[in-house]
DNA sequence: CTCGGAGCCTGTCTGC
DNA sequence: TGCAGACAGGCTCCGA
């Protein structure tokens, strides 16, 4: 599911959560949770910030300790007293934070393959470590990406687009849609870029994602913001999961390959 | 070391 | 209509 847009998106809405204190957690499926005792450390803390780190949303507590939670493919997380609960949503309703003044932080997750932790902020430290440069942060120069271009020369576009070591925060939708608006084959070589396109490429990821957070993110299916409300860039989407129609610029029908597993949409034509 | 493939889960859609 | 199989926004682990 969400992808950097989707998650900056949440964070955004989950500011108001600010200065809340967590009076209780519930779960019935404490598989998702990566630490022990996550209750009890939690009930009492209060909400000092919400941030994003790549596709991670991390609340940091005024322990100094911070709970880290991924929402992979389905997860969801909404602020309670402004949803409308549905049958759906109960069903897959799987952890309850509740708060002090807003009621609760309801998680839900169909797949399942979500996960919270509670780390420390040594922890946080380490795991910034891992991850690549952030697309909106200052490092994401076009001389800090033509270092990651030619760090990975023998890679293609779209597996570097995903390599969240290398960029945080591209997941499998932009990463087709940011190929087509740079004009470039996502199966292209780095090696084979010149100067012009990387340049192109690097405008792309920047002008792609920023149009997506004015839109609040991509809904294909799940994806809900924190009030439970779809995204509205599935509307702009030019590629991905467009396959068998045709490229609204030149009317080549829209390719679709499987680059890493993954599947990549494509204009043959367009992108060289 | 890197790389491909399986695995984690449930739901939806397609084709026979 | 029934049902098997493929596929889905992500990431980790394992063995070769």
């Amino acid at each position: 599911m969400p992808e950097l847009p989707e998650v900056q998106t949440i964070v955004n809405d989950l500011q108001i959560l600010t200065g809340d204190t967590i009076t209780g957690f519930w779960t019935d499926f404490e598989k998702a949770i990566k630490t022990r005792n996550f209750k009890k450390a939690l009930v009492g803390e209060k909400i000092k910030s919400i941030k994003r780190l790549s596709k991670n949303i991390v609340i940091e507590l005024s322990s100094n300790n911070a709970i880290i939670i991924h929402l992979k493919m389905t997860g969801k997380l909404l602020i309670n007293k402004q949803v409308s609960t549905n049958n759906l949503q109960q069903k897959h309703l799987h952890h309850i934070f509740s708060l002090k003044k807003n009621n609760a932080l309801v998680f839900s997750d169909i797949r399942k393959f979500a996960t919270l932790e509670l780390i420390s902020r040594d922890k946080l430290s380490e795991i910034e470590k891992t991850k690549g440069v952030d697309p909106f942060s200052k490092d994401f120069t076009l001389e800090t990406f033509s270092k990651i271009i030619t760090k990975h020369k023998n890679k293609n576009i779209k597996s570097i687009l995903m390599n969240q070591a290398a960029i945080a925060g591209i997941g499998n939708i932009y990463a087709s849609e940011i190929p087509y608006d740079a004009k470039l084959n996502p199966m292209r070589k780095l090696s084979s870029l010149t100067s012009t396109e990387i340049r192109l490429l690097h405008h792309s990821i920047l002008k792609i994602l920023t149009k997506a957070i004015e839109m609040r993110g991509t809904s294909i299916s799940d994806y809900r913001d924190a009030n439970g409300k779809k995204g509205g860039f599935q509307n702009q989407l030019k590629v991905y999961g467009k396959a068998g129609k045709k490229c609204h610029k030149c009317d080549t029908i829209i390719a679709k390959e499987t680059v890493e597993q993954r599947s990549t949409f494509y204009c043959p034509t367009c992108q060289k």
